[in-house]
DNA sequence: TCTCCCTATTTACTCCGACATATTCCGTGA
DNA sequence: TCACGGAATATGTCGGAGTAAATAGGGAGA
């Protein structure tokens, strides 16, 4: 299984590095057609790839990243199913226009923030955040329960004690905010938490990697727990419009410097 | 390719059934592995495999199918990229539980609505468009351009010809609301057009189902339009507030009788 | 008797090579 | 110039063989 070979012809030494890259992310429990839907389709959320482009045909392509042509189709299979792109006899396998992608499914909201993410989509994710957890806030406050109380008041005091520069902070945050939506007693809305969860896990992070977190979140997140908890509908849907505001102005500010700032 | 053959016993009579049910709705530009997707797709959401649920091994299922293991595992592919089952060796594939599907996936939506859709589950869609579509509405009235009021235009006159009886109809119908929400000029809203305009095309079918629409959609299509049109951001999220109000009503209704009152 | 580790088996995973099928493309004819 | 039909080509489907991984079960040790 002797990757790195001996090669001289520069074409042929990019091509072995892209299976290389291909294989890379395939750790333990990570089969190899995961790995190569993973390398196409952060290639494709990055660009490389445009919509409308034909990808060169299975046996070329598997016989370029290395692999068998069943490995190759299978991971086909997981980017059409995602709506990336879509493959005809005779005509080849092309990538579908942006609007038939599904953004939304976690794993390509990971492709897509695997490289430098786009600004005008994270706006897009903030905006949708500041439509959907507000109402959720507000729902859950007319319909929670003991339990999710509990649930919301440790990942709380969680957040207090590890902060957002762990890893366990950012779990508790997500949990809380996973909580508030599954409160809701919407199936709908609880599909939407893994992606948004995912979103703001990964905004999060980009927050941390500029600079420390001028402003202390806690206190946002206690108000959204206290309304909730009180029942106040109208209070909780605020508390949490005014939490969702000022997250994307911090991610905002993030994104506009340099990484070192 | 003869799948109806002479059979005694009753197992074995069973066993093609469903292998033709499995490549049944294979139509032109249809794979085979597209309509295995379909059918185990179908099966999970409709309870027949419940979470936890171990299905039979590869050889075994694909035998039973009378499809060949690649064939077999392309789908299964497709059904883990969509969240509802995971496969490990030795350990088999077993559904996952519900939290993990991607029910905003417009090919899930449309497993879910195969069979007898679920009551909770349509309630949830319709306040999950109860939130985003005014939101949706009022970015629209203030982003949008000529090019989206004559799309919507258009389909509203689309709308008023065909009436909502015809496919032709629904069609518009579907374009009045994914051009709202292209003018939000917001991705991951449009995205989500694609899953609620799903939802919409299958409840408004069922809508039909029951019997003729009583109430005239038109004028709230209309009132909505005007206060786009009109830059009024308010205006435009409250009527359409009310026009999810009321198609709820309908289809709530519709749905609580039997199918042939 | 209990715990831990190791082996053995089961199952999915990967690979290979062949054939079938569906489209596109191009050449032929009207 | 257009319509029809055949050939080329890429995806789709098939069957089998061998590999790797994870669980279950048994054996050794405490």
């Amino acid at each position: 299984m002797e990757v790195a070979e001996i090669v001289t012809d520069a074409g042929i030494a990019k091509e072995v590095e892209g299976a290389k890259a291909a294989k890379a992310a395939r750790g333990p429990g990570r089969r190899l057609h995961g790995a190569i839907a993973h390398k196409l389709g952060t290639d494709i959320l990055s660009g490389k790839y445009a919509p409308g482009d034909i990808l060169s045909g299975e046996v070329a392509f598997a016989e370029e990243l290395k692999v068998s042509r069943s490995a190759y189709r299978e991971a086909i299979q997981v980017l059409t199913a995602k709506g990336l792109v879509a493959s005809r006899p005779k005509a080849g396998t092309r990538v579908l226009p942006r609007d038939r992608w599904n953004l939304l499914d976690p794993e390509v909201l990971g492709w897509a923030f695997a490289g430098e993410p786009d600004v005008e989509f994270v706006r897009s994710l903030f905006e949708l955040r500041a439509i959907v957890e507000p109402a959720a806030a507000r729902l859950a406050a007319l319909r929670r329960d003991k339990a999710d109380l509990k649930i919301m008041k440790d990942a709380l005091a969680a957040m207090r004690q590890h902060t957002l520069t762990t890893e366990a902070g950012r779990a508790a945050d997500r949990d809380f905010h996973n909580a508030i939506l599954h409160a809701t007693r919407n199936d709908a809305l609880m599909v939407l938490s893994a992606s948004i969860g995912a979103a703001v896990n990964w905004t999060t992070q980009f927050k941390q990697r500029s600079r420390a977190l001028p402003r202390n979140p806690i206190p946002d997140h206690a108000r959204v727990y206290d309304a909730i908890a009180a029942g106040n509908a109208d209070a909780a849907a605020e508390a949490m419009n005014v939490l969702v505001d000022l997250a994307l102005d911090d991610t905002r500010s993030a994104m506009e410097q340099p990484a070192g700032a």
